[in-house]
DNA sequence: ATTGTTGGATTGTTGGACAAAGAGAGTCTA
DNA sequence: TAGACTCTCTTTGTCCAACAATCCAACAAT
């Protein structure tokens, strides 16, 4: 029995004029920022519809080579993490994973991350650091969530480390992550405990990164995260159920 | 004069027709597995052409939430990391990350997995580890490239590691990291290194999983990492340069 | 039991058409 | 002459209608 013969993709129209435009823009013949011919030029030069030519670039804007600036044509940029991160976020979300899981690499990523940062960091991200503390600081008085700068502290806590392969490592991450921590803050049992402790963490921090402290900062990171594991733990949830959050897609820069 | 108004975006339909399946299927009203509606039917009860249903659905493809099984039909599936990794891979390359910052990363990557592996890998896996390795010893003795079994016996211990997320996060770099060796191994000053040494390395992190010696397991995956730096070095290529390799799209499962 | 055959369903591709939104040029006014 | 306002022209987004290619399943033929 001959079972060795793989089945033979026949090749479709769009597809070749999605891979087609890849090359065209991974080769630089488009140039980055640059725009791409019309429809119409496209699907003269391929020799096909311009409909086939759309649904290729349909495909091609999802991987985040090239983007809708504001007004018409189609740009080739540099593909971005945030462009991809929601996605891989999903498919994590998708695949069920644990908060175990998630804690377990945001551990770790968390941690290298502000022990890089610590000797680079450099004052205007310190700036944008002390506005993030105080918006939270206000926030908490205010009784509103503090997920959003809570993500948004730790972001920039990564950019600091200047690694582009961390940054991009840690996004789909951080995206389901901190936003998981959600329910830990409205839990009774840890209402007085989290967010607090949330803010007191991100101080010891930031005062560690001013300092160019990188072994406290790294014992506060280390704290800080492990605290959130603890605070599964106190409020009696379950570390190995599935996360539940939305992911949202994002918002472009 | 008010210039705080925020561009409004325009719905597109080819949007609004991505965005409502991807809801459908995150719902679970399409269950995983099973086909979605017809090109036809989807036209109809979103009330657009049935082209603007197909730019929709090449949209949905990029995302790993569907897949063209064989035959016809488009079915809902689990967005696996494989799906996604190869664009974050050339997100990373695009963005001229060098292989200072692969190399960072992977490292501790690597290490931590190889850490949570030890205890926690089965026989099965071991086995495959065991074929890897001799898979490389022929090739390396008939002077083929090993790269591929590279990525392999990493992706092998990354797997048995049980963590979902650590996966997705080290995908798109051992998709770059490794490949982005092939030239170390054929640069004369480091021939009678490198190849040979891989080899060593993972023969004894294969000794040090089968005893189930996370320490051992450890060390000699540091030393491994540690050598493609220290391979660079001593090839006196710059760290700081970008990596360049390609990146081929996933052949899917 | 394996191999054609046939028809129906679905996808892939094409053609042509038109409305809506931008971009740019030209015009008018202050 | 700068700014505001048209008025085109271009390009994109959407639609309708059709046909070719492929697949599926059932059935017929050997």
């Amino acid at each position: 029995m001959t079972n060795h013969l793989k089945r033979l993709t026949i090749p479709k129209a769009y597809e070749a004029v999605h891979r087609a435009l890849e090359e065209e823009i991974l080769s630089g013949r488009i140039p980055m920022g640059s725009p791409l011919p019309t429809e119409t030029e496209l699907a003269e030069q391929f020799g096909v519809t311009r409909h086939t030519v759309r649904e290729g670039m349909r495909a091609l804007e999802q991987s985040g080579l090239v983007r809708r600036e504001a007004g018409r044509r189609l740009h080739a940029v540099l593909p971005h993490h945030e462009d991809l991160a929601p996605r891989g976020s999903r498919a994590l979300l998708m695949q069920g994973v644990t908060f175990r899981e998630l804690w377990e690499v945001a551990l770790r990523l968390e941690v290298w991350a502000v022990e890089m940062a610590a000797p680079l960091i450099d004052a205007a991200v310190i700036e944008r650091l002390e506005a993030n503390v105080a918006a939270m600081e206000k926030a908490l008085a205010e009784g509103r969530s503090i997920i959003a700068l809570d993500v948004e502290f730790h972001a920039l806590i990564a950019e600091a480390a200047c690694n582009r392969v961390l940054l991009m490592s840690r996004e789909p991450v951080s995206l389901l992550f901190y936003p998981s921590l959600e329910k830990l803050f409205r839990h009774p049992r840890t209402a007085d405990l989290s967010p607090a402790r949330v803010l007191e963490a991100h101080r010891e921090i930031l005062r560690a990164l001013r300092q160019r402290d990188a072994v406290a900062a790294r014992d506060w990171m280390e704290r800080h995260i492990m605290d959130f594991r603890r605070g599964y733990d106190l409020a009696g949830i379950d570390l190995d159920q599935p996360v539940d959050t939305k992911v949202e897609p994002s918002t472009g820069r």
